[in-house]
DNA sequence: GCAAAAGTGTTGTTGTTACACCCATGT
DNA sequence: ACATGGGTGTAACAACAACACTTTTGC
C-alpha cells in the first residue's frame, strides 16, 4: 500500500419504508441544487441535467461527519434532518454498499452504506435544512414513469425490497411495519402487500407501470396528505358541534383515538378505492402459522382487543414483538402460481 | 453539508472460504507490521500490541485505489496480492460494510467494505507481496484460544458465515463450493458441514473450543499443505517404478487424473482421521429435494461419473449448476432437535 | 466376497390448504 | 338484521423422513 492512501466521501443513504393500506411507501427528498444527477439511459452513467422538480427525486442521505460513532448514526441523523422522521439505530438494516466509479458525477468520489428504516406510520414529512421538499410516495409510483431517482437510488431501492422479502421469512423485521401493538390483522397486511408482484425485481417496466396508474390517485398526494392534514380536524369539529361537546369531556388520550377514528373513517369515505396492490392470505392459516413460530409474537397480557381498520368485524386480539431474533422454522406462505409456467 | 465533506479511507476485506473434509476453512494472512490491532477484551476497543507471529491473522484486504472501477475489483486484487488466490468478481458477495469509530487505531478513519469469496480447493496460497505469510486455516481454529484476528474481522467472519447459511437455502452459491462438475454427495457435504452447530453464531466459547480441538491436528498445517505438495509426487513416482512407467504412457489428461487419485489416496492414509465436523443428510432424500428444485442443478449430459472421493461405492452421476438465480422453492433441510429444549 | 456409496421404492407421519362454522362488533 | 372480519374445527391432500432394497464400484 502507498504511503498516501487514496481518501473517499462516504454518505449514509436511507431507504425509509412504510406499508399503509396496501401500498408500500418510501420517503424521499427533492434536493436544492437545480440540477438533478440523473442515470438517463439506466446503464450505470450518471450526468447533470436540468432539474424537474415535479419528478426527480432522492433517497434521503448525506455525508458521515468523522467524529460520528458509526454509519448508521448518520443514518438517523439525515433522515431526521432532511425529513424529520426519527428512526432508532437499533432498527436499521444495512442493505449495501454502493461505491461504483461514475456513480455521483460531482467532485471527488464518493461511496455510499444504504441502510433500510421502517415506520409503523409516517407522518407528514416536513422539508428539512437540507431538501427543498421531502415526502412519502408509492414505490411503484417513484419507479414509474415520468419519476425519475437521482444516483443509483433506484437499485438501492430495488435491493431494499428485495432485502426486506428475504427477511420477513426468516426475522421478525414484519412487525417493525406495524406499532408496537398490533392485531394479526395489520401484521398479515405487511405480507400481503410484499408478497405481491409489482415488488418483484424481474418484472417488466411495462407492467410495473401498470401497477403504478391502478394506484396513482391513491398516494400521499391527496389521500394520504389529507389524512393528516389539519383541514379534516377542523372539518370535523365545524361541521358537528355535538361531536365537539363530546370530545370536550373527553381524556387527553381518549379524545386522540376518537379523532383518529374518525379521521381514519373520514378518509376512507374520501378515498376512490381500495387499491388493494397486494395477494390474499387466509388469515386462519396465516394467524396458526405465526403464532406457531416460538417466540416470534406474544399476546399482550390484559386482553385488550382492537377493532379492525375498517371498523366493523369482531375486535382482535392484540399481539406485540417477541423475543425471537429469528424465525426457526422459517415463515414460509404458499405462493399461489395460477399460471403453472414452465421452467425457464 | 458543509463544503468540504469529512474523507475517509476505503478498504475492501475478503473471506475466502473453502469447505475441505468436513471442515470450513478461511484465507488468512499475516501483516508485515511488528504491531497487531487487536481487539484484546473484545469490547470494540481496538489497540495496537506485539504482534505474536504464531496467532495473529487479519483477512486479506487493502485499500481500493481512486481510479478502480468498483469496490469488488479491490477485493479481487488484493485477494490476488495476498494469497496469489483468484477469483471471478462476478462470484463475490457483499457481506457488509463496517465504520465503527475506532475499528482501525492507525491514521486516518477507514471504512471496510467485507465480501465474500468461494473457492472449490484453494491451492497453497502463496505468501504476497503485502503479507509475510498467507494460508488457509479451519475456521474453528482461527476462532479459538490462542488464536486471533485484528481488527473487527472476527465479526466480519462471523457475519460472512451466518449470510452463507442464509443463501445456501435461497440461492445456489453452495455450488460455487464445488467444481464446475460435481457429484451429489460433494454438493451435500458443504450442506453437512455448514448445518453443523459448531457454526452457530450464538454458541458458546467452551463449546466452539472443543469442536476446534477435535480438528485440530486436521488442518492446513500437516495434511491439507501436504496434499499438494512436491514431495507426494516425488514419493510416490521414485516409490514405485512401474507406476512411474505407467504414467509416462498415458495423455496429459489421464495423467493428471490419476496422480491426483493417487496423492487423494495418499493424503487420506495419512489423515489422523476423518473429523466429521458435520450432519449428517439422508443421501437418497437430499438428491431427491435437490433435483427437485427448477433449475438448481442440471446433469452432465454425456454420462460422465465420478467415482466418490473415499475411492469406494459406485460412481455417481455428475451435474452442474443450473440457470436458476434463486431457489423457489427454497431448500429445507431437517434439523435434528435430538434436545427438545423448550422455547428460550 | 465384503465394504461403501449411488440410486430407487415404499410407508407411516406430519404439515398444509381449503373450507365450513360460530363469534363479536359497527351501521 | 346484515355485513364484516376474528377465531376454531376439520377433512382431503401434499410433502417428508425413515428405512429397506438393488446397483456398481475398490480392495
Amino acid at each position: 500500500m502507498s504511503a498516501r492512501p487514496p481518501q473517499f466521501h462516504v454518505t449514509a443513504d436511507l431507504i425509509a419504508l412504510t406499508i399503509t393500506d396496501g401500498v408500500l411507501q418510501v420517503a424521499v427528498v427533492q434536493r436544492k441544487s437545480d440540477l438533478a444527477c440523473i442515470d438517463i439511459e439506466r446503464n450505470g452513467i450518471v450526468q447533470e441535467i436540468r432539474r424537474d422538480s415535479e419528478h426527480h427525486w432522492a433517497l434521503p442521505g448525506g455525508h458521515v461527519n468523522v467524529n460520528e460513532n458509526d454509519i448508521d448514526h448518520a443514518a438517523v441523523r439525515e433522515l431526521r434532518e432532511e425529513t424529520g422522521i426519527e428512526v432508532d439505530v437499533k432498527s436499521l438494516v444495512q442493505v449495501g454498499t454502493y461505491g461504483k466509479l461514475g456513480r455521483d458525477p460531482r467532485s471527488g468520489r464518493t461511496v455510499s452504506v444504504a441502510y433500510l428504516a421502517f415506520q409503523p406510520k409516517i407522518a407528514n414529512p416536513n422539508a428539512g435544512s437540507d431538501a427543498k421538499q421531502a415526502k412519502i410516495m408509492s414505490v411503484l409510483e417513484l419507479l414509474a414513469e415520468p419519476n425519475r431517482l437521482e444516483f443509483d437510488h433506484e437499485t438501492m431501492l430495488i435491493d431494499a425490497i428485495q432485502r426486506v422479502r428475504d427477511m420477513v421469512i426468516t426475522t421478525p423485521i414484519a412487525t417493525n411495519f406495524c406499532a408496537p401493538e398490533f392485531t394479526l390483522s395489520e401484521l398479515r397486511e405487511v405480507y400481503e402487500v410484499l408478497w405481491h408482484r409489482a415488488y418483484d425485481k424481474e418484472i417488466s417496466h411495462r407492467e410495473r407501470q401498470k401497477y403504478a396508474s391502478e394506484i396513482r390517485e391513491y398516494t400521499s398526494d391527496n389521500y394520504f396528505q389529507l389524512l393528516s392534514s389539519m383541514r379534516v380536524y377542523e372539518r370535523i369539529t365545524h361541521g358537528m358541534p355535538q361531536l365537539k361537546f363530546e370530545l370536550a369531556s373527553m381524556s387527553n388520550r381518549a379524545l386522540e383515538e376518537k379523532i383518529s377514528k374518525i379521521v381514519i373513517n373520514d378518509a376512507r369515505r374520501q378515498a376512490p378505492k381500495n387499491p388493494a396492490i397486494r395477494e390474499r392470505l387466509d388469515p386462519a392459516n396465516f394467524a396458526r402459522k405465526v403464532v406457531g413460530i416460538p417466540n416470534f409474537i406474544e399476546e399482550v397480557p390484559q386482553s385488550g382487543k382492537r377493532s379492525s381498520l375498517t371498523g366493523t368485524g369482531r375486535p382482535a386480539q392484540l399481539y406485540r414483538r417477541g423475543s425471537a431474533e429469528r424465525l426457526d422454522p422459517p415463515l414460509r406462505l404458499r405462493v399461489k402460481k395460477d399460471p403453472p409456467k414452465d421452467a425457464r
